[in-house]
DNA sequence: ATCCTATCCTGGCTGC
DNA sequence: TGCAGCCAGGATAGGA
């Protein structure tokens, strides 16, 4: 499923196709598509308007626009899911699941297509708007590890639940969240106010360089959704050590890797590279009361 | 504060 | 073979 490396392909991919470009026009053929506004007002606040700059902010791709030289809000797109963004010639075969297309001055058209029908567009005029309540980039260097490891002990949550929660930290999904706690050795139930300072290290260097080794491959795809905006599927879902490899030897241990549910999510890990937490805490109470 | 459940959707899979 | 029912997933709302 798209997460940030995934998100931060397709941004980069997108980037030459629409920097410089104006959008003319285009159709909403779904209108919950469309999340800030109905499909007309969407539609005529971007007709005019041209891309200043493709980038991304925790799964969102964001499209900087501008009129007469002038700040003009931002086109944003979550892609949840199954959306998909393809620059394309208008004959295109987007297929049966084309929820909006927008057409731009080099007679090519931005097609958003999405099976599922969770994606969803914003227009807006200030990014603070959407992106408010998003927790730290983990690949930026204010991401540290002291600040991660305060925010871990500032909370009593399950590792997974936590890692997944988008104002913790940002664009972590199912899949790397998996892949990281296995790297770093930590059960997804593990209570995040316990963590020392080594375990939040390890966890701080397994996101970074699992989100890092993704983006490098393109992002993970391991059924028929992500794609790339080539139509490329990723190469990371071949690295996956636990990922989708329910019954399949530890590629550290051997042990078969176990798949059960945390926080409603299909959840990987080693039972023996991931051990539960040692109750130090619970035993200390229990001495204490005695 | 944290956890749990339901909701949004569809295609693909399982089981009868 | 046909078909009902379940499942996956990101995010969020509302209740426990």
């Amino acid at each position: 499923m798209p997460e940030l490396p995934e998100v931060e392909t397709v941004a980069r991919l997108l980037r030459p196709k629409l920097v410089g470009r104006v959008f003319r026009g285009g159709e909403v053929l779904w209108a919950r598509t469309i999340e800030s506004s109905g499909p007309d007002e969407f539609l005529a606040a971007l007709r005019g308007a041209s891309c200043t700059r493709v980038w991304r902010r925790a799964k969102f791709v964001v499209v900087d626009l501008e009129r007469r030289g002038k700040q003009a809000g931002h086109l944003v797109c979550h892609l949840r899911m199954t959306g998909r963004l393809h620059v394309e010639a208008p004959g295109y075969d987007s297929g049966s699941h084309l929820r909006v297309r927008l057409e731009l001055d080099d007679r090519k058209h931005l097609f958003f297509i999405d099976v599922r029908k969770f994606g969803r567009m914003w227009f807006v005029r200030e990014q603070r708007e959407l992106f408010g309540e998003l927790g730290p980039e983990p690949l930026e260097d204010a991401f540290d590890v002291d600040r991660f490891h305060a925010a871990l002990r500032a909370r009593k949550r399950q590792l997974k639940p936590l890692l997944l929660d988008q104002s913790f930290v940002a664009g972590l999904g199912n899949i790397y969240v998996d892949e990281s706690l296995f790297r770093a050795g930590l059960h997804p139930l593990a209570n995040s106010a316990r963590l020392d300072r080594a375990a939040a290290k390890r966890l701080h260097t397994a996101i970074r360089s699992i989100l890092s080794a993704a983006i490098a491959r393109e992002g993970s795809s391991f059924d028929t959704f992500y794609r790339t905006p080539e139509g490329k599927p990723g190469g990371f879902q071949d690295e996956f050590q636990v990922y989708d490899r329910e019954g399949e030897p530890c590629t550290r241990c051997g042990a078969a890797i176990v798949k059960t549910v945390v926080g409603q999510r299909g959840t990987h890990f080693c039972r023996t590279c991931q051990p539960r937490a040692l109750k130090r805490g619970a035993n200390a109470r229990a001495a204490r009361s005695t």
